[in-house]
RNA sequence: GCGCCUGUAGCUCAGCGGAUUAGAGCAUCUGACUUCGGAUCAGAGGGUCGGGGGUUCGAGUCCCUCCAGGCGCGCCA
């Protein structure tokens, strides 16, 4: 609990408020906090701030604070504390000790479970730096509200009836000799296609493009797609097995991608079982029932299963629209955002119909992962959540919006009210990173920025990044290992640098800095810290006193690292990543200014393992245990391996 | 037309419920270990926080308004 917390609960009480905030003063001797509180209620109180500031100081002195040795009050009004700080100290680096990997984590156990489905990927490609965006920040939120104490279940859906894997099926079936039905019905003279010197899914990132170029062409192929569209939907026969293949072998190109970056999930949730298990038509029933869906017989949607939303008609840069969502076309097929409201039904366990799972296998990090499969078997584990995130760019927000809003139709008010739509961002392209990748710019902004194009090819493929990084890393490690989990190290926080609705203009420059601001930097400072401790032989870091005065440095550090609780609570709670590398780059700064200075008023500086004092030696070494122990804490909620030599 | 987001140093970004002198990193310039990891550290220059109003003793932060940019508002997926 922070000596801040204390103090703040006293004045609550003394003034009858609900909120108090603190700050550093700005001078040192003033004292370690303050609070402006009593100028902020100086006109609810009616009374002269320096006045309040002096009232409350009488009415505290009487209470016993913990760590608080001295009050002032200095004008026009601010209280400033000052902390016993060998007692703080202490405290501190003994509650880390004791908790170990648990310092920071909640300590109560919530009851509340939290369904987060992240990474949706299209199986028909490569993934690239956008996708991994999706995934770290749905990753970094799990690992967040896990450490808050929530049961997190994580859910990869898997869109493998869509056009985009329809378009892949449809250039390997039909764009190049053999093509299927004519000159073969046999498969694997259509597998004899895939040319194995590249990986399955930057094969298909290239076809892909080039099944788009040629749709622009022949209209005989176009055609071609909404059969196939057709048949995967209808999930039997030839054609819809060959899809499955080939998105499956998509999806263990993407688990491995993501397993780079120490992403794993619970379960994947396959649209051709959604399909298959009927959950739209229980969902419709339902609608119809509650008369939240009705059959539109006139006006532009005549014909249609539509949820009556808006104003009805409005105006449009694309002209009158109807602002009614429309569920079923008038030729009978369920839009998507019809298939996400049963979907949903089913995160929170009302929807009767349930998947059938299966295990898929073993993940790198020992975890199961578990798959829906139309020949699997009746689990009562998955789903049934009090709390949904589907975290999806921000592109979605209003799609998103409608199924939820839709659900309160339905009457599910309560799950409509816990469902959360996590919008982020996209990546986009410097100028420079788009010219790098070959890019004419025809169609770019003024500023050269780029958006990605599956359709085009254009974007950066995320096992590219990562081997580019590694590639430069290999300039300074040795060993293979160490340079990958570097990697994913520095991807991952530069993702989770950039507050959620920041645009990130990617550039390779900055994406593959070492330098400076970077998850290197931590991993660097952990690394240190680890090698110092291990020159320094074993300690008993229980036993250790803390000196009468604390240094500036020291204290700072040790300030830093009593914030990590709450900082990891406040970071759950916004569902934000950035918060948490914020935290990490700053604990690890003041390490560095600690290791660096310890003690700026002494006249030489003396390394910690050489300090000639037993006591001050093992002091200053606790603080640096307490200090990578904290670090390597929060690590683990950013999915950063803390590596212990670079 | 309506809705959401963004605008802070040359560049990329932090800045929680208002609080004393607006912070980092990159880039530029100047420096720093015969001892713990120089992927580091110290220092310098660089800002009318998009503009204008308002609330307040006090606004990057709250309210209004305008400007610029991005995204969304399909019987597309």
């Amino acid at each position: 609990m922070l000596v801040q917390d204390t103090v703040a609960k006293e004045i609550k009480q003394i003034l009858d408020i609900t909120e108090v905030s603190f700050n550093i003063p700005p001078k040192r001797e003033m004292g370690d906090f303050s609070t402006a509180v009593s100028l902020a209620q100086a006109k609810r109180l009616k009374k002269p701030p320096i006045q309040i500031a002096e009232e409350i100081k009488e009415q505290l002195a009487g209470i016993n604070l913990p760590f608080i040795r001295e009050i002032s009050v200095t004008t026009p009004g601010y209280l400033n504390f000052k902390i016993d700080h060998p007692a703080y100290v202490q405290s501190v680096m003994q509650q880390v000790f004791k908790e170990k990997d648990a310092y920071g984590r909640s300590k109560s156990k919530k009851r509340l479970k939290v369904l987060i489905e992240h990474t949706n990927v299209n199986p028909n490609k490569a993934m690239h730096i956008g996708h991994i965006r999706n995934a770290i920040i749905g990753d970094t939120v799990s690992r967040t509200l896990r450490a808050s104490g929530y049961n997190v279940e994580v859910c990869n859906y898997i869109d493998d009836t869509g056009v985009q894997v329809a378009d892949v099926v449809v250039g390997m079936l039909y764009m190049y000799a053999p093509v299927y039905g004519v000159d073969t019905t046999d498969l694997a003279d259509i597998w004899a296609k895939y040319d194995t010197s590249q990986s399955f899914d930057y094969w298909c990132w290239d076809l892909y493009a080039r099944v788009q170029e040629e749709y622009e062409k022949y209209a005989d192929l176009r055609k071609r797609r909404e059969e196939v569209l057709h048949e995967l939907e209808s999930h039997k026969g030839p054609i819809a097995e060959f899809g499955k293949e080939v998105a499956t072998k998509i999806v263990h190109a993407h688990l491995a991608t993501v397993a780079r970056l120490n992403i794993f999930y619970d379960l994947l949730n396959w649209e051709s079982d959604i399909l298959e298990r009927g959950f739209w038509k229980t969902a419709f029933e339902k609608l119809k029932q509650s008369g939240a869906v009705v059959y539109e017989t006139k006006g532009p949607n005549a014909g249609c299963w539509v949820v009556r939303y808006g104003r009805g008609l409005v105006q449009t840069k694309d002209g009158v629209r109807s602002e009614d969502k429309i569920l079923v076309r008038s030729n009978g097929t369920v839009t998507y955002t019809g298939k996400d409201i049963a979907y949903q039904m089913w995160k929170f366990g009302v929807l009767e119909n349930d998947f059938l799972y299966k295990l898929w296998g073993i993940q790198p990090n020992g975890q199961e992962l578990f798959t829906t499969a139309p020949d699997g078997e009746q689990m009562d584990r998955f789903g049934h959540a009090g709390r949904v995130i589907n975290v999806i760019d921000v592109r979605q927000s209003y799609a998103q919006q409608i199924v939820y809003q839709s659900l309160r139709k339905l009457g599910y008010v309560r799950e409509a009210k816990n469902s959360e739509h996590l919008g982020y961002e996209i990546v986009v392209l410097s100028a420079s990173a788009a010219a790098e990748l070959g890019e004419q710019s025809e169609d770019v902004d003024q500023a050269g920025i780029q958006a990605m194009s599956g359709r085009k090819g254009l974007g950066v493929k995320a096992d590219d990044l990562l081997n580019r990084m590694i590639e430069r890393l290999m300039e300074k490690v040795e060993k293979r290992e160490t340079a990958e989990i570097l990697a994913a190290a520095a991807v991952r926080y530069f993702m989770s640098r950039f507050g959620i609705n920041k645009m990130i203009v990617f550039d390779f420059n900055e994406a593959l800095r070492t330098t400076g601001d970077t998850g290197i930097y931590i991993e660097y400072a952990h690394a240190r810290a680890c090698s110092i401790l291990a020159k320094a032989g074993k300690i008993d870091f229980t036993k250790v006193s803390t000196p009468e005065k604390v240094t500036v440095p020291e204290m700072n550090l040790i300030r830093i690292i009593e914030e990590y609780p709450s900082v990891l609570e406040r970071s759950g709670k916004e569902r934000s990543p950035s918060g948490l590398a914020r935290y990490a780059f700053d604990l690890a700064s003041a390490f560095t200014d600690y290791y660096e200075n310890p003690d700026p008023e002494a006249e030489e500086r003396v390394p910690f393992i050489k300090i000639k004092d037993p006591e001050l030696r093992a002091y200053r070494l606790s603080l640096v245990a307490a200090f990578r122990q904290t670090l390597a804490n929060v690590m683990n909620v950013l999915g950063i391996v803390p590596l212990e030599r670079i």
